[in-house]
RNA sequence: GGCGCCAUAGCCAAGUGGUAAGGCAGAGGUCUGCAAAACCUUUAUCCCCCGGUUCAAAUCCGGGUGGCGCCUCCA
């Protein structure tokens, strides 16, 4: 497999650290709001990552974090009168709800920043002791100066980082190009008890603790979006590389942005959308197929057409895969003809799917393979099939959703609901033998408008919840 | 100013040297009591513009034009 590393700008054929396995860490949410899509991104391209390394036999190890403390969670909480921790709190169930939505699996890990405290305050020591750290004020700041490598992620040239940063007056660095490892408490925030006093971490510094704490000094992959390069990612790097030989991590991939009207959502310009509205409307497939027609690098313009035309996209698998299952009920005893034509097709779409996957993670191509299975299943099903035939369909095109994590999750009635449907179809059948299209569409529609669609077909009738 | 990214049909979007994937929308057809779904056909003589390299370029090189991003919290 190939993958884009930005440290290099280039594929580079993955080779892990370990032979089978995957260490991988993504930036997980700060959790002081509802998460928006542009947050969305980089959850369903990364799980969908680990998934197909997953898929490909490796066994992965992936850690996401929540960010439990920081400025903003700080202000979120004065300004409704409660707490950091009830805060975090609310917005990591809220982020469990969205993800869940979209189909992204935990990861396996979930560190909190607040949980890792120990291991933060023992990195920062490690650093001041190797030299890199300074404390001033009950702050500890980085030398970013001294690090040598410090740019080659962002491959920005030291004096140009100068120029562009600032330097705040409250603040005690010794250089501009330098951050903080540790801040001073203030009066009422949080704060933990460190060697220079009370305090929390800065920014960048949490990431690098828990991968060292939950995957170790050295990972396959760590990911994240384009914004973070820098500083935060070309940071973590100055912090793991300053205290530790070896490289921190070996491939680094970002995806790019969610944009709206052509410019960067984000919750600075206030054009954002959050998971949820666009959920409550649309539903979360769309959103989830939106991150996956494209490639991860490059940015996705959202839009209300855009969002329903993946609507209108996913009809199509979901309608395959629905006939399936009603061709299955009506499956005939024998092999029929082409059967073995058509078992080569499923190998030649599941190749053509992992060439895509294999390329960088080339979703848009992948999803481009799997519909050209559905055209293939559907062809082959319009003539009656055995089982052994259609159950190879059914459990090639759940594999390959499943391995991009295009949930399936039509809701499903209670029998009795089921019953009651039946009975109405087997009604309007009679009408239908009578002639009686009136009464036959008067019972159709009836249906539509509970979200029930009634298809007539040779093999009788169908029917399926719409959302 | 520094470092990058992008420009493909009405819309979304792959392709990065060998003669334009896939989806949505549209048109025609088959099937159907009708509808739906499905299938078939069709929709870019051409990939922002101008030069160049090559037997061959949307794809490489040079120059433009337009759009965007990072350098400050941000996925």
């Amino acid at each position: 497999m190939k993958v884009y590393n930005t440290l290099t700008r280039q594929k580079e054929e993955f080779v892990p650290i370990e032979p089978g396995q995957v260490k991988m860490y993504a930036c997980g949410p700060t959790v002081y709001n509802f998460i928006h899509i542009g947050n969305a991104r980089p959850i369903c391209v990364f799980d969908t990552l680990r998934r197909y390394f997953e898929y490909r036999g490796y066994q992965v190890t992936f850690v996401q974090n929540f960010t439990d403390i920081d400025d903003k969670l700080i202000n979120k909480a004065n300004e409704e009168g409660t707490t950091v921790p009830e805060v975090a709190a609310r917005y990591i169930a809220e982020y469990w709800t969205d993800a869940d939505g979209l189909g992204v699996r935990r990861a396996t890990i979930h560190p909190k920043a607040t949980e890792t405290m120990d291991a933060i305050i023992s990195l920062v020591k490690a650093i001041v002791d190797a030299g890199y750290g300074y404390e001033r004020d009950g702050s500890v700041y980085f030398r970013s100066r001294k690090f040598g490598d410090y740019g080659k992620l962002s491959h920005q040239p030291l004096e140009e980082l100068e120029a562009g940063s600032r330097i705040d007056v409250s603040e005690h660095k010794e250089d501009a190009l330098d951050f903080v490892l540790w801040k001073a408490a203030k009066p009422g925030e949080p704060s933990w008890d460190s060697p220079w006093g009370k305090g929390r971490p800065g920014w960048h510094i949490e990431c690098t603790a828990m991968i060292k704490t939950h995957l170790g000094d050295h990972i396959d992959i760590h990911c994240g979006g384009q914004d973070l390069i820098f500083p935060h990612h070309e940071n973590e790097i100055a912090q793991a590389e300053s205290c530790c030989q070896g490289e921190y991590a070996k491939y680094w991939m970002h995806n790019g942005y969610i944009n709206v009207d052509n410019r960067k959502m984000s919750k600075s310009l206030g054009n954002f959308f959050t998971t949820r509205e666009v959920a409550n409307k649309f539903g979360y497939e769309p959103i989830k197929f939106m991150m996956l027609q494209a490639h991860y690098r490059s940015p996705i313009n959202y839009s209300y057409d855009v969002i329903e035309q993946c609507k209108a996209a996913l009809e199509r698998l979901y309608t395959c895969r629905n006939n399936i299952d009603f061709a299955l009920k009506n499956a005939v005893d024998s092999t029929t003809g082409g059967e073995d034509t058509f078992a080569q097709t499923l190998d030649m779409r599941r190749s053509q799917f992992i060439e895509a996957m294999d390329d960088d993670l080339n979703t848009a191509d992948a999803i481009a393979a799997l519909f050209e299975l559905v055209r293939d299943i559907n062809t082959f099903m319009a003539l009656p099939r055995s089982a052994p035939a259609l159950a190879a369909a059914a459990s090639l095109f759940d594999e390959l959703t499943g391995v991009l994590g295009i949930v399936y999750n039509r809701q499903q009635g209670s029998d009795a609901e089921a019953e009651a449907i039946e009975a109405l179809i087997a009604q309007r059948q009679q009408a239908r033998q009578q002639k009686d299209f009136a009464k036959a569409d008067a019972i159709r529609n009836q249906l539509l408008a509970d979200g029930i669609l009634l298809e007539d077909t040779p093999q009788g009738v169908k029917w399926s919840r719409k959302s």
